[in-house]
DNA sequence: ATTAGACTGAACCCATGGGTTCAGAAGTGT
DNA sequence: ACACTTCTGAACCCATGGGTTCAGTCTAAT
């Protein structure tokens, strides 16, 4: 019966957070496209098929709801980006570094260019909440990057790449991948991909013959 | 008195501009440090020195107020960035690239971690105001894209950098040079600089010997 | 069946602040 | 001196919306 009794607690407490998330999932998509001035706690409620006191019993105040919501968009977006990161792993082994490298850039570049992914970047940095933004770039842009150095230095240790500060490199295909997103915001994503991880092994690649 | 009486419109409509600008000023200055919620009218007033009302005067309302004054300060900003990259018209002819690249890359950069292009960039993503985005963009990043391009082509034609695409080229180096702010807000300029140019030069240098 | 906890919906309170009005001061051209 | 415009400062109106309260409902565990 001690079991019966930690699974009911399981239960309603997973219920909660599921409802939990609910909400926050909600807020992050009404303040992704109201912004937070805009944004009344009333439409949240109703994004997420709740009552508004129901809202205020999860989260305690309006900046509560969108620190929490965007951080948690975050974890997932930056959860996404590692993943394709991590593909490098199994995949360094085999052949020449610019189909690798190639593969993961263009996973990685749909990921940056999702929807949320870009709620994210412009929700992160706005309305001026201090911590916000460092706390998202340590969840996503910094985390990516550790991951992507990971990766590039044991290329760079195969011989594959030239010798180099891996966090530097990581950052610096990084910023060529995610870069020309500002650019044109709406351009043909794999040419980008290319284009990058052309740059990048030119300036990275093992010295050529 | 033709000349006289124009005279006068021209000093009134210089004072009115003026005032407008101080408004528009000192409305940037409160919406960078608050954001856009927290900014009431009556501190932009204080901050422009001026009554609230004068404020309503030469402003329909607090979008317009947001809107201008974010447009407003991007073109200072875009100016300055147009500038340091202008400073590689008469220095192209010089020597090596590395040495004139370098110094109008560390001058760009400058500008770019100013606390005021900081805030250019924050204000403009944020608050949902439609168009108010892409109007910067093309105040900022496409015009000095465009700029550097030019710069670009002829050192290109010169057989200083190898034939490329300048638009493309002059958007790798400039998101070699401002990327990396993103992820070290505090880093040392001038090494970011550096890394960025020697990079770019790697990958778009003349073809060594 | 009972009890406990979470949820609902609607009404409610009230601080905030956008935008306006107005009477008068101050500067300017004639 | 006179008229004209602009600015001031203070008060004012009022829509918005954050946050709370409450009475009643639903679910689930015992």
């Amino acid at each position: 019966m001690g079991s019966e009794v930690s699974t009911g607690h399981r239960r309603k407490a997973r219920g909660r957070d599921d409802r939990r998330q609910a909400i926050l999932d909600g807020a992050f998509a009404v303040f992704a496209r109201r912004g937070y001035a805009q944004t009344c706690v009333k439409e949240i409620a109703q994004e997420a098929g709740v009552a508004k006191p129901t809202v205020y019993n999860h989260l305690n105040d309006k900046e509560s709801l969108y620190r929490e919501a965007v951080e948690s968009a975050a974890d997932r977006v930056g959860a996404q980006c590692i993943a394709a990161v991590e593909q490098l792993r199994e995949a360094a082994a085999d052949g020449d570094p610019r189909a690798v490298l190639g593969a993961a850039a263009r996973g990685l570049l749909r990921v940056c260019h999702d929807e949320e992914a870009r709620a994210v970047r412009r929700l992160a940095g706005a309305e001026a909440m201090p911590g916000l933004a460092a706390s998202v770039r340590e969840r996503t842009a910094l985390r990516i990057r550790s991951a992507l150095a990971d990766r590039l230095a044991r290329l760079a240790l195969a011989g594959r790449l030239r010798p180099c500060d891996p966090e530097l490199a990581a950052e610096h295909l990084l910023v060529l991948l995610t870069g020309p997103l500002e650019y044109r915001p709406d351009a043909d994503l794999d040419a980008i991909a290319d284009a990058a991880v052309d740059v990048f092994l030119r300036a990275y690649g093992e010295e050529h013959a």
